[in-house]
RNA sequence: CGGGAUGUAGCGCAGCUUGGUAGCGCACUUCGUUCGGGACGAAGGGGCCGCAGGUUCGAAUCCUGUCAUCCCGACCA
């Protein structure tokens, strides 16, 4: 129920004798910013970029996850889409603004509907008032491909590229570090439509440069690396990395610069085995060798002064899957290598997805679940890759026999210790064909730091940790297939769209850059993305000198284009200096006790710099140092 | 969901062990003195001590339950 609104008391107060024509200086006055900055550390946050948001007032949490961009924080958004337009605009890409909103009839026949809202699920999702289901976008492959089945018909209309700057919605199991993993965030997100894989793969490598572009112009160190496609599923595809410590990736890399990738999709080369002494026992069959309670390949190596490389493990693993069931794994790998669950995910999607449907979760095999099965405890920490199917048969809801996968590392033993599947017993001596197995070598590892490089065994992987800003997929026919999203052809026939698609974390992409560029003092911003070029700081208010200067140059430095901030407060010079170093705008212009003289000080934050100079040459060495700062790490 | 921690004023914290009706710093308001690196003095405003139940003459404090937030893992721009 609404009542009309009283007109007189919401139309402008002429007679009030405050009436003020739109003026951008307005806002430009710290007094009139909505400012406030805090001394201490908000206790909710841990890293510096979400500290120092916090407390130079950039940002507030309203929930998890979710968070207001104050007045400040806006700007500095605006200027990183604003590059982010204009790299892809000329890049060919088309701006776009597509629904949020999205009806689940959509997902479903992607076939994501079922993964992204289930278990553990990022879409949010709602039913309206009819009860019809929809979700809220995480990401826009299903509504883009709709469009481009309805609109493009002909191989003539491609390729097509089109992109939006928008807010996503993902429901994150755990949102943290403030903008780095939010709930609701900003983000680019492009979808390009061709006609072969060739036209894909030249769009790909444009996308590739205009992000390198991108990234320098926001002044962000970034490295691309190999990535996994995860769930938006498809081919090649390389992601964008701010090296930062605080960065949730690891990152592998030689020193020769020719190799970078994401320990998730990271090969190399293992360490050579160290060959078993007695090398084949029993035929191959193994050797019964009694370990009792060496369950964990530490104890049984130093035992019986094995290598870790020597050996065997045995892990198991139930996939659930989309469409029901449970499927048991036993996973074989080396003694001393590391299980890779991405590798591992994307091998038992190859197996099983096509029948199936898409893999929901991988979950160690634990005694509880085989208890709730209805099937006998196995002796962990003495199984090995022998271990038969029966064991599985009678189980309530299992597929009944294992899916058996073997990592290289494991496959290429000439002969090993393994489990005997019995507690307290082991095999020495045994061989894959001596158990009566045949493998075929999965790379299902993770790689590590100091491993030797596949490209060239004499580099060696360094390990650095990186914030993901952006990733380049190429999708394939995947969607298309999917949605039958096709167009005829130059041959006359209709075919599903190669598709790409390219992401931008635009408000992450801020934080990284505090990440990047802070010291104790606050915030560093690159000028290309600093809320302001110019801090302009009359050291006393008071003093009317001073004012009227510091009112000059404001003004002569707004004709000149610069965007300057007054600090126009009456605090103490202290708390203004203070102020300034936590917001971290690029330049500050101190206007003081040489006021009187025609004198100021300009000083730069970071590297921190300051100099003392007549306030009539300020605008001819600024300047120059501007137009040079607005292009980032791009050489200009 | 599993593991760990914390909920007391806008922010940062003390008080809880040993129950007696809530405190410090910052921020905010007013006045005065200061005025180039988070000034000083005086006066002031602001808290259902996360919530619910219990024990007790009396609970921020003890007990039970519950909720929330943060950190470590799975998710990802």
């Amino acid at each position: 129920m609404h009542r009309a609104p009283d007109v007189s008391s919401v139309t402008a107060p002429r007679g009030s004798g405050s009436f003020r024509p739109p003026s951008s200086q307005v806002a430009m006055r710290v007094s009139r910013l909505m400012l406030v900055t805090l001394r201490d550390d908000p206790a909710e946050a841990e890293i510096p970029s979400h500290k120092l948001l916090l407390r130079a007032g950039y940002i507030r949490r309203l929930a998890p996850g979710i968070f207001a961009y104050m007045p400040l924080m806006w700007r500095v958004l605006r200027k990183v889409s604003r590059v982010v337009r204009e790299e892809m605009d000329a890049a060919g890409a088309l701006e776009t603004l597509l629904p949020q909103l999205q009806p689940a009839e959509l997902w479903r026949r992607s076939g994501r509907w079922a993964g992204y809202t289930a278990g553990e699920g990022i879409m949010f999702h709602l039913e309206d008032r009819q009860q019809r289901e929809l979700g809220l976008g995480p990401t826009h492959e299903e509504v883009v491909t709709a469009l481009a089945a309805d609109l493009l018909r002909s191989y003539r209309q491609l390729p097509v590229n089109l992109y939006q700057i928008q807010t996503k919605f993902r429901d994150e199991i755990r949102p943290r570090f403030g903008l780095m993993r939010g709930r609701e965030f900003i983000m680019k997100d492009a979808y390009s439509f061709h006609a072969d894989e060739a036209s894909l793969a030249e769009t790909y490598g444009a996308m590739d440069l205009a992000y390198r572009r991108i990234f320098d112009r926001c002044g962000l160190r970034t490295v691309a690396v190999e990535a996994d496609s995860g769930a938006i599923g498809g081919s090649a595809s390389q992601e964008f990395m701010v090296t930062a410590d605080a960065g949730e990736d690891l990152i592998l890399a030689s020193a020769d610069g020719r190799y970078a990738a994401n320990q998730e999709r990271a090969q190399s080369l293992a360490a050579e085995a160290i060959p078993l002494a007695g090398g084949v026992l029993a035929g191959g069959a193994g050797q019964p060798l009694a370990t009792p309670a060496q369950a964990t390949i530490d104890d049984l190596c130093a035992g019986h002064g094995l290598e870790p490389s020597q050996v065997v493990k045995v892990l198991l693993l139930l996939a659930r899957l989309e469409d029901g069931s449970d499927q048991p794994l036993l996973v074989a790998l080396r003694g001393d290598q590391q299980l890779n669950e991405v590798k591992l995910a994307n091998a038992v999607t190859t197996r099983l997805g096509a029948s199936h449907g898409a893999l929901l979760e991988l979950t160690p095999l634990t005694p509880t679940l085989l208890e709730r099965q209805g099937l006998a405890p196995l002796p962990f920490g003495f199984l090995g890759p022998q271990l038969g199917d029966g064991l599985l048969a009678g189980s309530g809801s299992w597929a009944p026999c294992f899916l058996r996968l073997v990592d290289h590392t494991a496959a290429e033993l000439e002969s090993f210790v393994c489990g005997a599947n019995q507690p307290d017993l082991h095999l020495l001596g045994a061989s894959w064909a001596g158990l009566g197995l045949s493998v075929e070598g999965l790379d299902l590892r993770s790689a590590q730091p100091g491993d030797r490089c596949c490209h060239d065994p004499l580099q060696r992987l360094e390990a650095s940790r990186g914030i993901e800003v952006g990733h380049i997929f190429q999708l394939g026919r995947k969607y298309s297939s999917a949605m039958e999203a096709c167009f005829t052809s130059e041959a006359g026939t209709s075919e599903p769209f190669w598709m790409g698609c390219y992401g931008i974390g635009v408000s992450r992409l801020a934080q990284a850059a505090v990440e990047q560029h802070h010291d104790a003092n606050g915030i560093c911003w690159p000028l290309a993305i600093a809320p302001f070029e110019v801090l302009l700081v009359p050291a006393n208010a008071a003093d009317p000198v001073q004012a009227a200067l510091a009112q000059r140059l404001y003004g002569e430095l707004q004709q000149a284009g610069v965007e300057v901030l007054l600090d126009d407060r009456a605090e103490r010079a202290g708390v203004k200096f203070k102020d300034g170093d936590l917001l971290g705008i690029p330049w500050r212009v101190v206007v003081g006790r040489g006021a009187g003289d025609g004198r100021i000080e300009l000083v730069e934050r970071s590297p921190a710099h300051s100099q003392e100079l007549p306030a009539d040459g300020l605008l001819a060495l600024l300047l120059p140092r501007i137009e040079q700062q607005r292009w980032g790490l791009l050489e200009a």
